[in-house]
DNA sequence: AGCACGCCGACT
DNA sequence: GTCGGCGTGCTC
């Protein structure tokens, strides 16, 4: 007797035994079709058994072992044993996730094995490298085996170069290389730098944008091996490559990597343990390196690689300037300082970006006499007001409403915007600087890719004077005539109860003074802020990653909070508060706690943003401060859960790892 | 998660 | 009299 034990997509933690009759001989990795329940489904090949512990009278037997592709390898296999142990997530779901959507149908598409077109991209010669860049790869090429390595370098100072030569080594050499970016990063350009350094060698790219066919196409020239390069977003990180032999990940700090919803994995850490098990090095990379990262390379678990020069030798760093608001007369929130370097880059014929992370018109609309102000009655949060089509919009759930004409409690006419966001600044900027051009860039004016590929290409040849925009326009753009960055607004992210806020307000500046003066022309950065002798500006202003870095570990480990702790939580939603939080009680009162002394669990307490969606959410905290002990306790912990019997239409799931509460 | 089965309210 | 609401339980 044949049993096949499959991992099918449902969120059920246990393999389902289905018994083969079939001639050919069965080869974990393999999809089969099977019935289940009253439908057909697809699943994936765990283990095979000649006994089965399920009675056997109601054991159905598997209907085909499809063989359109080849059985998954098994280093794919035990990656997502290892998600689905790590993160609590069914085996099932985590091998299902990864493959493209249309080999999960039990219907056959018809397939057909046509090759993906290689653009004809123009042939980019390798440039000449730095003595930094020459060292630094010194160091790469010597790794055997399982190296994890931070290559640490300011935005310009050449790491792509880095990678694409490091990339050379391992495709002459017939390997695979897997190149993971932030969503964001993923544009053409980049697609057309990496595939005109490799004209012979067959790039195939993986993220969510892509065509279901096109997806496909790619996912299964990569598992067949005939794809050198996999260039690809989080979801990437699960391709199955049989001979992967360097993993990169650019950004490593973006929290682009983690995903939100259903297995909530981090695709770094997910990278990391991949090299790990297949013993091949990976390098990540990032001007501002997560501080998890960073204590890694301070403890020596990770080689630290610093570039610390900008890689056009006459390019400087930026010049950065904290105007202090409290002292001076602003105009529409801009200072006269910002304003007149604003005037001086018009004159000069040169580019200002003015960064403001708020998007819309002004973030609330208020009757000043009975006190309303813009709701959303599905969420905790206020609805922004979008004067570019007259709607109120909520940012977190999608609802929108139209621009009331009078104050809805008491009627009053004068209502008001209160706050500023990005089209209000565009507004005011275009009034200030009537000749100028003046381009908003947020997810609003950049709503499809190719929209935002539009305006880059607009920004790129110059048709744009001053920007206005939100992070979008921080990430790893190079706008040659970019000389002015001004930032505003940005000292909310000082004192918000988020204590992961720093370092991503950190982060966000540095990165948005990298777009300030490249090549010839030197840069300006002006941040304005009520708090010019704040650690974190001082830090910024004088390019101090380090040192920034430094203190905020020691207040991490001061405050016992990751990387000094390990977390999870558990996280309840319902219809009411009361009932989510009255799940969280009974879970806390679990006695399996008493055998796990190195783990600790909180009290259930709303999150931060309580209600989304019509759903009122609350959480609880486990922590260790040794991750073994939180993996040995989860386990457990999710099976005494799935035992409570819990209220109608309440929802849970566990986060590890969480980012935001 | 689907999807069936099952038991109570307003409709042709 | 039935269509259909979504609570409950099961899937090898």
């Amino acid at each position: 007797m044949t049993i096949l034990r499959i991992a099918l997509a449902v969120p059920l933690h246990r393999l389902f035994d289905y018994l083969w009759q079939g001639a050919t001989e069965p080869v974990i990795g393999q999809r089969v079709r099977v019935p289940f329940g009253s439908r057909e489904r697809i699943g994936v090949v765990v283990e095979i058994a000649s006994e089965s512990a399920y009675p056997e009278a109601q054991i159905r037997p598997a209907l085909a072992i499809l063989d359109d592709i080849v059985p998954l390898p098994p280093d794919f296999m035990a990656l997502c044993e290892f998600a689905s142990t790590y993160y609590q997530a069914p085996l099932g779901e985590v091998i299902m996730q990864a493959l493209p959507a249309g080999l999960k149908r039990p219907v056959a598409t018809q397939r057909r094995a046509k090759r993906s077109v290689g653009l004809n991209a123009p042939v980019h010669p390798a440039p000449h490298l730095t003595n930094g860049q020459v060292q630094v790869l010194e160091e790469l090429r010597c790794a055997k085996g399982f190296s994890p390595f931070l290559l640490h370098g300011v935005t310009g100072s050449g790491k792509t170069e880095v990678y694409l030569r490091l990339m050379q080594d391992v495709i002459e050499a017939g390997g695979q290389v897997l190149l993971l970016v932030p969503e964001i990063n993923l544009t053409p350009q980049l697609e057309e730098r990496v595939r005109g350094r490799f004209p012979g060698a067959r790039l195939v790219a993986l993220h969510s944008d892509l065509a279901e066919a096109a997806r496909e196409r790619n996912w299964c020239a990569a598992l067949a091996g005939e794809a050198d390069i996999v260039l690809g977003t989080r979801l990437a990180v699960f391709t199955p490559m049989p001979c992967l032999q360097l993993i990169v990940l650019d950004e490593e700090h973006d929290t682009s990597f983690k995903q939100q919803e259903g297995m909530r994995y981090s695709a770094r850490d997910v990278a990391v343990v991949r090299a790990s098990a297949l013993a091949i090095p990976i390098v990540l990379g990032s001007a501002t390196p997560s501080l998890e990262t960073w204590a890694n390379a301070q403890n020596a678990r990770y080689r630290l690689l610093s570039l610390r020069e900008r890689a056009h030798s006459e390019a400087r760093m930026p010049s950065m300037r904290l105007i202090d608001t409290r002292k001076v007369v602003l105009q529409e929130g801009m200072s006269e300082a910002l304003l007149q370097a604003i005037e001086e880059r018009l004159l000069k014929r040169e580019q200002s970006l003015i960064f403001l992370n708020r998007r819309g018109y002004a973030p609330v609309l208020a009757c000043p006499s009975c006190g309303w102000i813009s709701n959303c009655r599905r969420c905790a949060a206020n609805l922004v007001l979008h004067l570019a089509d007259r709607r109120l919009r909520c940012h977190h759930c999608g609802f929108e409403a139209r621009v009331p004409s009078a104050c809805p409690t008491c009627g009053n006419q004068d209502i008001h915007p209160f706050g500023r966001g990005t089209q209000r600044l565009e507004a005011w900027l275009q009034e200030r600087f009537p000749t100028a051009r003046v381009l908003r860039v947020d997810r609003d004016s950049a709503r499809s890719r190719k929209q935002w590929e539009i305006m880059l290409q607009r920004i790129r040849a110059g048709e744009a004077d001053i920007l206005v925009g939100t992070q979008m326009l921080a990430k790893g753009h190079d706008f040659p005539k970019l000389t002015l960055v001004g930032v505003l607004g940005s000292d909310a992210a000082l004192f918000a109860a988020d204590w992961r806020a720093p370092e991503r307000l950190f982060a966000q500046l540095m990165q948005v003074s990298g777009r300030a003066g490249r090549a010839e022309h030197p840069g300006e950065v002006l941040i304005q802020t009520q708090y010019p002798d704040h650690p974190l500006y001082r830090a910024v202003a004088e390019h101090d990653y380090e040192g920034f870095a430094a203190s905020q570990l020691s207040e991490r480990k001061q405050a016992g909070f990751p990387p000094y702790a390990y977390q999870a939580v558990l996280r309840a939603e319902a219809s009411a508060m009361a009932d989510s939080l009255a799940f969280l009680e009974k879970v806390r009162a679990l006695p399996l706690l008493a055998d796990h002394a190195l783990v600790s669990v909180y009290d259930p307490v709303p999150m931060r943003m309580a209600r989304l969606a019509n759903l009122e959410r609350a959480q609880l905290l486990a922590e260790s401060p040794s991750r073994a002990a939180l993996q040995a306790f989860l386990p457990r912990w999710r099976q005494a859960i799935e035992a409570i019997k819990t209220p109608a239409r309440l929802r849970w799931h566990i986060e590890v790892d969480p980012l935001e509460f």
